[in-house]
DNA sequence: CTAATAGTGTCTCTTAGACAATATATA
DNA sequence: TATATATTGTCTAAGAGACACTATTAG
């Protein structure tokens, strides 16, 4: 089929933004409350309109900066950027009422932020624990998303439950410097699951390359103080991490 | 930000198709000649514009089917229809030359078919081994491809092998009904490595509902007669195959 | 002291990988 | 017969999971 400018469809293109965290051991989202119809009052995912000059990760980075402050690890390469990953793309034709849309939704793993609302116009933005967001049993409908949010919020959960099987990327929810336990804490919230500590610790510091200690001790979670570490360079984990019950 | 439908920029949205299937032990992919600028005459993977009142998949499946004559697998549940995934969405302003494109790749694993060009438009459709097409070294310019379509590819490559080291997915390049040596070879030649016989075999049918075995023998690839299999339902390989040298 | 977390060691069981040996077809 | 592929079995080394034990802080 030959390209015929003259009479392709015009669609609008957005950017959707599943933008997870580990807050009070809890796999969390960001999200905002829409003001206006449709959906009005629901709670939604960031995003917004692709400028016509942009690409999709720049407009997803810059919407990002927008709602919440956070740099990615492209521009700041080693202090606690987030990463920043695209995710799916989705274009049913009536996904908004409106118009024909279609959103490429990114993915963005964060460290715990003191609060959600640093930029502008995200004047309602909240963390929302995914559990209450997902639940499949008993959600209250002022908890459901708006739009097919839920569909999009659930795939980006589902890509980082499985991407830190086998890649360092867990790390990215943690600050630069963290220790081997606030590591697994990571792995249990966002895989719902309790961790053997000593194993857990075995494997992450058995692996070369995965974690590099960094020198100092810290005692945040009280007990005997442990080790400091960032990311290691290696972020292939290989055999992967294995996820219980699956 | 608020919607504002009447001034979001417009884009195009077009699905382009990375059809990928073994012939003669080699990874191949389907690619059309361009006919028309830009990039005339280099090849370019298969793809199109999505309608309007078009769903991204839909769009995928059709391009596949006027292309190929393929059929996807959730149409046709059991009868060695390809497999179908989204792939990713590439969005470079600069992309195509003539106008702001986004296009969504879609990953197309099919069974080896007897010739390309089965549908209408594609008179020039050809399976190309993607060593030729991604070749870092010594890549003829005639074999390179058009747009980003060799960065499309790659992706793509990138993920039928990772995919098949933790699913079932590999039997999506045999037919409906196929040996363990047959897999094995898929495996081979995707990941362009050799496979011990034997602890393949072992791996494959000890894992359960990975392989069902349809009780006829073949010996379509000489020696000892093989029996035949079809894919079982278990989709997820855990523990995963492991792709050597990594 | 107790409670909590960090970290090491040890045991068992599963499995990957190497490879010997056997089975059954074609040329 | 030789040759090719299929299939089973055996051995070893590595790693996961369970868990005893020690180390070091706070209260």
């Amino acid at each position: 089929m030959p390209y015929d400018p003259s009479e392709f469809p015009p669609f609008a293109v957005t950017v959707d933004l599943v933008v997870l965290t580990v807050r009070r051991h809890a796999l969390c989202a960001l999200t905002v409350r829409r003001g206006e119809e449709p959906y009005r009052g629901l709670w939604a995912l960031p995003g917004g309109f692709v400028r016509a000059d942009e690409d999709l990760a720049s407009a997803a980075a810059r919407e990002l900066a927008e709602e919440t402050g956070l740099r990615t690890q492209d521009s700041d390469s080693r202090h606690a950027g987030a990463h920043l990953e695209q995710l799916a793309t989705y274009g049913d034709p009536v996904r908004d009422p409106r118009m024909r849309v279609v959103s490429v939704a990114h993915l963005v793993l964060a460290p715990d932020l003191p609060a959600p609302t640093a930029g502008g116009d995200a004047g309602s933005a909240q963390w929302m624990p995914v559990r209450r967001l997902l639940g499949a049993t008993d959600a209250t409908p002022a908890e459901r998303l708006a739009f097919d949010h839920a569909t999009i919020l659930d795939d980006g959960v589902e890509r980082a439950r499985s991407k830190i099987e086998y890649s360092s990327l867990a790390a990215a929810f943690c600050p630069a410097e963290f220790t081997v336990g606030e590591l697994r804490r990571v792995y249990e919230a966002v895989w719902g699951v309790a961790l053997d500590p000593r194993n857990f610790h075995r494997k992450v510091t058995g692996t070369p390359g995965f974690l590099v200690p960094v020198g100092g001790t810290t005692t945040r979670q009280g007990g005997r103080p442990a080790q400091l570490f960032r990311a290691g360079g290696a972020s292939a984990l290989n055999p992967p991490m294995l996820r219980p019950d699956v």
